[in-house]
RNA sequence: GUGGUUGUAGCUCAGUUGGUUAGAGCGUCGGUUUGUGGUACCGAAGGUCGCCGGUUCGAGACCGGUCUUCCACCCCA
């Protein structure tokens, strides 16, 4: 053999067992997303460049997959950029469509477009994948599934707790218990940078305490002390650093940090309200918790922050995300639409079942019986049988060649088809089929609708 | 993008301080006279040792580059 063929890096093939198990939670998210309420929308894998850059921030940018331009593009590349070989700068004249990063950004580029179609509150789901330039890692790709829920048009804090359901309504669903839903507000992070005097660089403030949990309270101190921020804010932040106890008990305790900002209260005042929804409708197996670490989408999010992480003890970074973000469609031209949504990280969760060993036994699709090959006038016989086994909604086959039989039943075994039959020259006679239980052993002479009955 | 790590048969891995024709298990294929498998016995095939270059009389092993894997940053699902 020459050269083995590969993939790119980041990327999988998906083997007839793997699309079993992945189609598996993707029926289970749909069927929950419509339960909800939610619609259906698919776009491009591609979008111009405009729509995508920048709006993920700098590190964004870098991880889009960019979409080298037709034709004789380095004619028409930037002269100036190219001599000076600054790849940032000609990159826009050598490249006019990017390979789509999420899908909210193109979900608020599709209301933008198609405003006037559309009934708000508009619910739509999205379930297509993405690709980042990341360097991958376990659970993390250059080309994997997201499924998204969002809500556009309503700045309902109903919206929020529904979302907080939804989550708890697929994981229970999947048997994936013990998830902890983490929920933050971006109105308490600006509130916080507000009172310790750093709001110019909420960004700044927000990465390095989202470290808490990873490097510690002094890492995240001298972090913050070397992004500029004064030590006396770093000072009135104590009371956060132990901050514990159930979720109404932090919220006191934001509440005597927070007295002083507005914005911070408002987001307060968000987190009461969609933590008492929770707790009066309850959640099956999922828990809510509150985190104001939690720093996440700043670039967009503006209330709620959602992420989601696997049950204790799986070592997996979040298995889904998501957020309020009132001025989405701002950027592309439309004010004062709200909205807010969820994703599930299809491959994540895919890892997350197969390590606890949650997908259900009989996922994978098999032809139900195998006719054994028996010869010309056999096979013919054998193909009405089949023919009329199909009309009947039973999967059936022959094997396809006169080979002999114990390399036929060897076939059935590895595709785990679970019956045979062999019609062969006594069974012709008597217009009978042989009919084995490839999982028992056992087998019987039968008529057409006594087999056709047992296969059904 | 930064630093580290990994790569030997389809799969999981051996391979001594550089030294003859690179091994095993499992799997695959063939046979044990084409009507009974998963579980018997016999046999066979399969490897440019990731790729390119270098050091050496001699490289799977040492050095450089590159690709890939996984990990830590960064960031994220």
């Amino acid at each position: 053999m020459a050269q083995k063929p590969s993939i790119p890096k980041g990327t999988r093939d998906f083997n007839p067992t793997e699309v079993a198990k992945r189609n598996y939670i993707i029926h289970t998210i749909k069927a929950h997303f419509e339960r909800f309420g939610f619609q259906p929308i698919e776009t491009p894998s591609f979008e111009n460049s405009e729509t995508l850059m920048g709006k993920y921030g700098e590190e964004g940018d870098r991880l889009i997959f960019k979409i080298l331009n037709s034709g004789d593009f380095l004619n028409k590349a930037d002269a100036k950029a190219y001599d000076s070989k600054d790849s940032n700068k000609i990159t826009a004249s050598i490249s006019e469509k990017a390979l789509r990063y999420d899908l909210t950004v193109p979900f608020a580029r599709y209301v933008v477009q198609h405003q006037n179609e559309i009934e708000f509150p508009f619910k739509r789901y999205q379930i297509q994948p993405v690709w980042r330039a990341d360097r991958p890692q376990k659970g993390r790709f250059r080309e994997f599934f997201q499924c998204d829920a969002d809500v556009v048009g309503s700045s309902s804090l109903w919206q929020e707790v529904e979302f907080v359901q939804l989550y708890d309504t697929v994981f229970s669903a999947l048997k994936l218990e013990g998830c902890s839903i983490k929920i933050n507000n971006r109105k308490i992070l600006s509130g916080i940078a507000e009172v310790i005097g750093a709001q110019d660089k909420l960004i700044d403030f927000t990465v390095a305490l989202d470290k808490l949990d990873k490097i510690g309270e002094e890492k995240v101190k001298a972090e913050m002390l070397e992004k500029g921020i004064p030590q006396s804010g770093i000072d009135k932040l104590q009371p956060l650093f132990s901050i514990e106890g159930d979720f109404g008990s932090q919220i006191d305790q934001l509440k005597s940090i927070l007295n002083t900002s507005e914005e911070g209260k408002k987001g307060i005042e968000e987190l009461e309200f969609i933590n008492n929804g929770i707790a009066t409708l309850g959640l099956k197996t999922a828990t809510l918790q509150l985190d104001v670490t939690l720093a996440r989408g700043l670039n967009y999010y503006t209330g709620a922050i959602f992420e989601v992480s696997a049950p204790e003890g799986v070592a997996m970074g979040s298995i889904g995300g998501g957020g309020r973000y009132d001025d989405l469609t701002g950027i592309f031209g439309l004010k004062d639409v709200s909205g807010v949504g969820i994703s599930f990280g299809l491959d994540r969760i895919a890892l997350v079942l197969e390590e606890l060993n949650l997908f259900p036994e009989t996922i994978t699709n098999t032809v139900k019986v195998l006719f054994i090959n028996f010869g010309e006038r056999e096979a013919m016989a054998s193909m009405k049988a089949i023919k009329q086994l199909r009309e009947r909604g039973v999967s059936a086959e022959l094997f396809p060649d006169n080979k002999k039989t114990i390399k036929q039943f060897n076939y059935a075994n590895k595709r785990n088809i679970p019956f045979v039959v062999l019609l062969g020259e006594s069974e012709l006679e008597s217009e009978t089929y042989t009919l084995k239980n490839m999982i028992s052993g056992e087998q019987d002479q039968l008529s057409f609708e006594e087999m056709l009955q047992q296969l059904s």
